[in-house]
DNA sequence: CTCCAAGCTATGGTCTGACCACAGGGGGTG
DNA sequence: CACCCCCTGTGGTCAGACCATAGCTTGGAG
């Protein structure tokens, strides 16, 4: 650490490590912190424009208890900026996210499959039957797909894990091809898909779980990456 | 896209889409970039310190090529950033990135198994050999040691698998105890399970690798974990 | 007494300008 | 010809100012 900005943000790990700043607590304001730790407003703000792409805090303007930043637990954040980024300077191809995220939500079905009944599957489920409303918009189905995914993932219990998902969706999602030709015909194959994985899941057949996973995702991107 | 700063984040990750700016390449200097964006410089260097913290790109100071922000594809500096600052929040526990390397790192024995010969598993022998000189000192040998599976990891080539290897490895390298009673009879083990794994990886039995992996890693943490 | 609007205040957002630190390259000097 | 010093371009940091926002307070109208 010798740089002034890395300073702000060692500071505020320690501090979270110590236990003095948690999930949910303020730091103390960008002048305040300046003051503290004996360098400028404006290195302070690049140390938190840094904490903030992690998604470590959220900052707010104005005043009250929205306001400055926040302690926040935004996991995915910065591992889904740093994977869009790398993708765009081609440094990371999108087959090997595609191929990750594979590998991931296997494992995660495997699991869920393995540790039976949760409350994350009872929200695939929820979510599922919320997708399966007639007239929906594509933009309402892929976030609920979304969702889904990421509820399906939550259920194997790692918190690694779900992250990652997210950040792998969230970095490929420019990627994907919204506008479908044949939507209706699409959205009924995802729906189907969707209904086999969760069933495989929640009768706790790990394996066909995966194998249906795996299937679906590919056949997904097979038809939408551009 | 409202604030400033990630109007720079854009602009450089729009060029780089483009094809405008690739790995190696050099960025204008921040008053010029400034300038062009109708930015101040402060704001400039917000949107260049997230680009550094996510491993995009790598800043020099004084002149010459090396000096400025160069495009870098240091693709797991992001992602062991943001995977330490929530460890350190505890929105993400130690016990699930140990969990997670288990995973990733079997899926990639698996798959270096499978994919035969390569020029990362030939590193990944050599890397060995070289921790197995007598009297290394321990900091030498955790180098070697994560250069060897990092080698391994590469050889399923799988850049994203790599990349987040990487970062759990950097993620939890401080909770890792270094300091060992049984030196000498820690590194005597490490170093037959080292060759057992990469031996059931060059004859390409996948299962065994994984199950020799997964014993490595998890009796690895069991001891040094604090 | 109640309610609402205007102003107050704390906070981040941004800009300007300045000076320092560093490193390479070129020109002057021995 | 070789070497050293200074010049120049670059990031690093600071100080101070002003604007934008949003909650809170206060005073007046009803």
């Amino acid at each position: 650490m010798q740089r002034s900005h890395e300073l702000v943000i060692s500071h505020v790990e320690a501090a979270l490590a110590a236990g003095e700043l948690r999930v949910g607590s303020r730091l103390p304001a960008e002048r305040v912190l300046a003051a503290t730790l004996g360098v400028s407003r404006a290195t302070v703000r690049e140390g938190l424009r840094v904490l903030e792409a992690m998604g470590l805090v959220r900052i707010g303007v104005g005043s009250g208890p929205a306001a400055g930043a926040v302690v926040a637990a935004d996991t995915a954040a910065g591992l889904s900026a740093a994977l869009r980024l790398h993708l765009a300077s081609t440094a990371l191809p999108v087959r090997d996210v595609v191929r990750t995220r594979v590998m991931l939500e296997s494992w995660s079905v495997r699991g869920a499959a393995a540790a039976g009944p949760s409350p994350a599957l009872d929200e695939a489920a929820e979510l599922l039957t919320r997708s399966e409303r007639r007239g929906i918009e594509p933009a309402e189905f892929y976030a609920l797909d979304t969702e889904f995914h990421l509820a399906l993932t939550r259920a194997a219990g790692n918190a690694v894990v779900t992250a990652m998902m997210a950040a792998l969706r969230g970095a490929i999602a420019g990627y994907v091809q919204r506008e479908q030709r044949q939507w209706t015909r699409l959205v009924g194959r995802l729906r189907t898909e969707h209904r086999a994985v969760l069933e495989a899941v929640t009768t706790g057949d790990a394996d066909l779980a995966a194998r249906r996973v795996m299937a679906h995702i590919e056949g997904f991107y097979r038809q939408t990456l551009r």
